[in-house]
RNA sequence: GGCGUCGUACCCAAGUGGUUAAGGGAAGGGUCUGCAAAACCCUCAUUCGGCGGUUCGAAUCCGCCCGGCGCCUCCA
């Protein structure tokens, strides 16, 4: 079963391996951190990292960095604005991006970098793109000109000869020599923060981190290089640019790209303001972290997913499934029934092995979750006639998805979604406790009034053959 | 203007030359249940934006048209 992706650089669909056979080494564009990471950023780094699992899955190892750019030009507004320092402005957001991923059920890549703890590495870098007659520089800054490589273009596929028709030109960037050339290092401004250098003081461009930073821990040329569909022009392509003068090598063998997300049809930027985040949604609305992950990866990445009140919806439903199809085999592994269901092995292995091969064609999470799905019914099917020997096959079949998609369990291995509020259980329990006592004295006025109660409360509860169980009631 | 992408049921969505067009949600009916929820069963596109063409055969290939969206500017 080969391992396809589509690369943005040769527009094919290419069956994937990493260069040594063994390892491979990815970087990914993660965030900026100058606000609350969106929904949108989200959907690009939970595709990754279905990715990161779907490689470790065809048994190579991973090596992967993300970068968190913490200096740019509205990071340096923003902290000035409130009078702080770059890192104690940048580290609230940056704590709060791992813990709004920690809830997506995020993988930790192997490795995070800053780009504020290179800025030694990114000068040498720049004076070497110098010594090889890349640069030049105006008014304190230097850019690198584009002229110098051919091949600029090659990425987003993007013909620069003649004029740039209709392309918008930053009036303000007059200082350069050609409208295409992008800046490595800009001259101190006053009132902002810099770094003194051999190149003058000031800061770094927004692209040289990632070119330096991908090379000196993955080396020169990498396997997969991902992000948001945004980034292949500019950044990418000036990475490319950077990276290959430099070195003369490939920087990337394949680039992934994942789409946008849209909002009710509607473009999600932070600039529209029309933009939630992991936090608005699971904190303040309530939202199952899981249905928004499942959410999220809903629609393969190379589509653009529009997503609405009734997306969330629709996954948390699905999320439920498979939470329910945990209970019940846990429960048949405890009544230990004797016998195996015909089938039901067999059925289950069947749809793991269909979900893990969608998943190679290009991530088709669609089709994937589509066989997960089938698998639960499978699991409802054999319902409480499931025998204690179905069941270790049943919580594999869960185990395989939950490896896959993440989207089985939260990150406690609670029922109940993390953001649940704080609530005395002991006060459930006992309601719940006096619900029993009523419906077995067929007192069922006073069951449904509890029943009723804790529904104000935001408290669902749940009549099964092993009892009664709660669990807090999700917005969606 | 350049580059790209999509248009499948009430909604989301798979399928990209050949059995009955996956799957999910919603909706309606039924079973089960003191109630509720869940689950299960049944119903839910003779048809894939439109018009032509290629082919024994197309949602799938080609052409034109209509419409949506994205990038080209900070942006995942």
């Amino acid at each position: 079963m080969a391992l396809r992706f589509y690369n943005t650089l040769t527009q094919r669909l290419e069956e994937f391996r990493p260069l040594d056979g063994e390892t491979v080494r990815m970087y990914t564009c993660g965030p900026t951190v100058y606000h609350y990471v969106h929904i949108g950023n989200f959907r690009t780094f939970s595709f990754q990292d279905v990715l990161r699992r779907v490689l470790r899955m065809r048994g190579w190892k991973l090596h992967h960095v993300m970068n968190i750019t913490d200096v740019d030009d509205k990071i340096i507004r923003n902290a000035v604005a409130e009078g702080k320092s770059l890192k104690e402005y940048t580290e609230r957001f940056t704590q709060a991006f791992l813990e709004d991923a920690a809830k997506l059920r995020l993988e930790r890549p192997e490795k995070l970098v800053f780009a504020t703890e290179h800025i030694p590495d990114m000068v040498a870098a720049i004076q070497r793109l110098a010594e090889k007659r890349h640069t030049y520089e105006s008014e304190g800054s230097t850019y690198f000109r584009i002229a110098s490589f051919p091949e600029y273009g090659k990425l987003s596929h993007t013909n620069f000869s003649g004029n740039v028709a209709g392309a918008r030109v930053d009036v303000d960037e007059y200082e350069k020599a050609d409208a295409r050339d992008f800046v490595l290092w800009k001259a101190r401004k006053p009132g902002e923060p810099y770094w003194d250098t051999p190149l003058g003081a000031g800061r770094p461009g927004w692209h040289i981190e990632c070119s330096v930073m991908a090379m000196q821990y993955l080396g020169e040329t990498i396997d997969l290089h991902a992000g948001g569909e945004d980034l292949i022009f500019p950044h990418h392509e000036c990475e490319i640019a950077q990276s290959e003068s430099l070195t003369g090598k490939p920087f990337a063998n394949t680039w992934i790209h994942t789409r946008f997300l849209q909002v009710d049809g509607e473009k999600m930027s932070k600039s529209k303001g029309n933009f939630y985040t992991v936090r608005d949604l699971v904190d303040g609305d309530r939202v199952d972290p899981l249905a928004l992950r499942y959410a999220l990866i809903t629609v393969p990445y190379g589509k653009p997913l529009n997503f609405t009140r009734q997306t969330l919806r629709d996954a948390a439903q699905n999320v439920d499934r498979f939470r329910e199809c945990a209970r019940l085999a846990d429960a048949a592994k405890a009544r230990g029934a004797k016998g195996a269901s015909a089938g039901f092995a067999e059925s289950l292995r069947q749809l793991a092995d269909e979900m893990l091969e969608a998943m190679c064609d290009d991530l088709n999470t669609s089709v994937a979750l589509a066989k997960a799905l089938g698998g639960t019914s499978v699991i409802f099917k054999a319902g409480d006639s499931m025998t204690a020997e179905d069941a270790p096959a049943a919580l594999a079949f869960l185990d395989e998805v939950q490896a896959l998609l993440g989207i089985v369990r939260p990150e406690h291995g609670a029922v109940q979604a993390p953001s649940a509020p704080q609530v005395d259980e002991e006060r459930i329990e006992a309601l719940i406790a006096e619900r029993a006592a009523a419906k077995k004295a067929r007192d069922f006025a006073r069951a449904d009034a509890i029943r009723a109660q804790l529904d104000a409360e935001g408290i669902e509860l749940r009549d099964t053959p092993e009892g009664t169980h709660w669990r807090f009631k999700t917005t969606p």
